[in-house]
DNA sequence: CGCTCGAATGTAAAGCTTTACACTAGCATG
DNA sequence: CATGCTAGTGTAAAGCTTTACATTCGAGCG
């Protein structure tokens, strides 16, 4: 196995096909074939190609390659914001796929700025990039419109999801999911139970909140909805909870939070009134981020498989690319995690 | 604006150079230069190209511009375990610099595997990355010799160091702060002072502990050293936590921590063996991340300017990378930010 | 005027791989 | 035996850009 050698300035010159082609005695179009197509080619001969291979060290100029096919094998992986824990597994179980696949994958944070995404967006038609997992909405419709018209640009939705585009999609029924947490903290005795949405334009909190209304309105309880509106961020659960949680106004006796951050925020807030949880305050969170285990007290929140949603976006994706046939849409189960932030309300 | 018309298929064939150049009326080489080196090229010309790559829509072929030039645009940014939202505001200052440089980073995410790392140092020799910024040290040591050998494969560390080869590094004073957090405690009236480190082989962490021994030492405190390990997560720190404050041996009054996680974890041993922080236990942490703010009680800790210290790696390395002469070695101040997890021991 | 020099531009090769097409040899079939 | 097919391989073009080298033209100078 040797490198090739390298002298004092820029040349890491690595061998070419053309220096296996020499060793193995056969030429370039042998060595192209024996290492993309290995049955096209005779068993001696692709041993000795392997051969030559290790002999000279080669490794194959993707930069030639990528020009030659047209293609990158990079997935574009668009998240909202990379701060926020609860995209790590996710990337996690697409990375875990896309590599298996040959395929690289770039994140791409777009920090809630639709023109960072318009710049990953590019990267499509110009060959950068072979198709994108989009993890949020956030982005100019135009461009998804754009790209999803031209079947050339593969397009996946994870988690998110647009009102009235109809991308293939891997998500939770957050409808459903939001369901079973009114169900549940009904179940405990509360009535006058708040939402602490997520930015109100978002399809998935829309889905959330119609879970809440259905679920309120099969209780008889419609008449006690109360809805504000954050950004998903331990800040504006904080600032909310402090405005839901003011006194001298009827209080909810529980909130439903769509996400853990927020809900935190809304513990520190009920901390600060002086209110005991879950005694006078019930707090259900969403997503089950790490953090969730070790606040005070810990966190009753909806656990979503961020792991799998992530491999099965990325297979989707890379279905569609293959032009497989594929299940363009795929929903995936929660799962209410009952930990020491809800109970029975006090009396 | 024109774009390229898509045919049924797989045909997103953007116009090339030659197609710029015959509406602008010119050569080839003619319209490369108006790009990459606009002075060399006469008013005139530069505007009648400048004008044909608006009329037919162009964009450079990266492909074959990294083929022919040897080079990807590409920096790999190496991270432990991309979980931490630690590094989500390093990643965020590097972007901002490399953008703006015209280079993308892929974010490789170790995942505490040195198997890994080891597939992301392949793409330097393969011209598929231009340059690595390493935030972890847990890399094959002898990947680091080899690509730090070879002046066209650059390096740089950020945050992190290799005690024993040299690379260019922008950190922050491991020591000093370390020194900075003991000092603190010691003036609250603190005598028994643990320290909760990461990793043992981590230089940072020896760095820190040399810190804590120092400070200790300076007050005549050395016999009441003691120092656990942990491994930078929640979980470690609540385990740590829990076998420290052990009841029935002297407890320390104070724990520094080498992670706000480790600290939480600590808060939540704390809670659970119904001690009163920060009445009989003060707890400090290390690195200022979010849930610093919103954990019970807000935590005292170490502040370091992570969106600087991604900054600056990335300009250490493009400078590097231009040949420029550079400051080898950065260190970035810290700040102690005190909360509510400090204060002076009950008597 | 003859020459040199510089600026502006063109020509063509090089960078490395993939692949359409061509070719050969061997075998089977009619 | 002629024919056709297949498996295996080679030749050379194509993919798009950059750049060394060549060329042209005009200006300046002795």
């Amino acid at each position: 196995m040797l490198r090739a050698k390298v002298s004092g300035k820029r040349n890491h010159s690595m061998p070419t096909i053309k220096d296996v082609a020499r060793v193995a005695g056969c030429s370039t179009a042998t060595v192209s074939r024996a290492l993309a197509t290995p049955e096209k080619v005779s068993d001696t001969t692709r041993e000795r190609v392997a051969q030559a291979i290790a002999d000279v060290g080669y490794a194959p100029n993707v930069a030639a390659r990528n020009l030659r096919r047209a293609e990158s094998k990079t997935i574009v992986a668009l998240l909202p914001d990379i701060s926020n824990p609860f995209f790590s597994e996710i990337i996690n179980g697409m990375e875990e796929v896309a590599h298996l696949a040959g395929y690289q994958v770039l994140i791409g944070d777009c920090e809630h700025d639709p023109a960072r995404a318009e710049a990953y967006f590019e990267l499509l038609p110009t060959n950068q990039a072979d198709g994108i997992l989009l993890l949020t909405a956030e982005v100019p419709m135009v461009l998804v419109r754009q790209a999803d018209g031209q079947s050339s640009f593969p397009l996946v939705m994870a988690c998110e999801f647009f009102a009235d585009i109809d991308l293939p999609t891997v998500a939770i029924d957050n409808h459903q999911a939001a369901c079973h947490a009114i169900d549940y903290l009904i179940s405990l005795g509360h009535r006058r139970i708040a939402t602490l949405s997520g930015p109100a334009a978002n399809p998935i909190c829309k889905e959330r909140v119609r879970g809440y209304h259905d679920t309120l309105a099969a209780h008889g309880l419609v008449a006690e909805a109360r809805i504000v509106e954050g950004d998903f961020g331990f800040r504006s659960g904080y600032q909310q909870g402090l405005a839901l949680l003011e006194p001298g106004r009827t209080r909810p006796t529980a909130i439903f939070c769509h996400s853990d951050e927020m809900a935190i925020g809304v513990l520190k807030a009920a901390r600060q009134l002086g209110l005991a949880v879950p005694g006078q305050l019930s707090v259900v969170g969403f997503d089950n981020i790490g953090f969730s285990e070790y606040c005070e007290p810990e966190l009753t929140t909806i656990s979503q498989p961020r792991n799998e949603i992530g491999q099965q976006a990325m297979r989707l994706l890379l279905g569609l690319m293959r032009g497989e046939p594929v299940v363009r849409r795929q929903t995936l189960s929660t799962q209410l995690i009952v930990r020491k932030s809800t109970g029975r309300p006090d009396a």
